[in-house]
DNA sequence: CTATTGTTGACCTATTTAATCAAGATTATC
DNA sequence: GATAATCTTGATTAAATAGGTCAACAATAG
């Protein structure tokens, strides 16, 4: 039941380009720096961010990436969504089709639950609520600061 | 975010031999042919589960395997532990030094609370209530049985 | 003894994950 | 408009994991 690097790392990304909104656009290899993700590979997680429009891309010297959507109307549900797909455990959850028992099968049902228990976490949560969360971490320990 | 087929079949397996108690052992053969699993395969997960005792298995002729305990007994979060580890959805919920970032990211604090959540599911769950919501959904649908 | 059934270690294959590379597109700045 | 910085994208790949197979073995009822 593990969430891959892409949904951690890009969440993280996410949470990255949101606590510093105020800095105008945020480059990528800064992102990989202070995440320490592999350029390379965060070009990938960000591209798919971009397409379905929770960042938006300017190309060029100083260009990169910014928030395209306010962080409160970001919920992480959708984010992991984007980037993991659905928050089944097994597939028939979403489509009974894909599994011959699917209907008389109380195993089925209890994945579901796990599901919509899941998604009731993330749909709770907002990226400002992460930005929120987090810059009371780092008021808390000073010291220790991602960026710089 | 989706769990093995370990967890499945060992799910399904243990459901099947819950369902069956009273018919005393259950060969491996058939809990493979109902649950359409592969014997050898259900052969490797059964391993786990005796180990762990929530089976008991008996070889030679007319062996098979019955449940170790109490199908009340055995919570559903159990089984999954065994078979699939911990449902952390990353490994720094469990062993913060596996993650330097550990102690003051908002994102792994997400991730413990989906574990939570989803532990929560698990554990109030038991075989005993999966016999049950079973046996229920084939009273409904009394055409559709796997065991005959 | 023999047939039946579970046990185990070794092995294998396909898929997914997690990148990497290189060529390309865009654009600010000089 | 040349240049350099920056994001974009298709191809490729190495490693890990999932999922399964095989064969030799151990136990035991009859």
């Amino acid at each position: 039941m593990k969430i891959s690097t892409k949904g951690r790392y890009g969440t993280r990304a996410l949470l990255d380009v949101a606590l510093r909104q105020n800095e105008g656009l945020v480059q990528l290899k800064d992102i990989a720096e202070s995440q320490q993700i592999s350029l390379h590979y965060l070009e990938r997680i960000v591209a798919l961010l971009v397409k379905k429009g929770f960042l938006t891309s300017t190309r060029g010297p100083a260009g990169g990436v910014a928030l395209g959507r306010h962080p409160a109307d970001i919920k992480i549900s959708e984010v992991i969504s984007v980037l993991e797909g659905s928050m089944a455990p097994v597939s028939c959850v979403d489509d009974p089709s894909t599994c011959s028992r699917a209907g008389f099968c109380a195993t089925c049902d209890l994945w579901g639950e796990v599901k919509e228990s899941m998604e009731g976490v993330l749909e709770a949560v907002t990226l400002q609520d992460l930005v929120e969360r987090q810059q009371k971490k780092l008021e808390s320990q000073p010291r220790i600061n991602t960026h710089e």
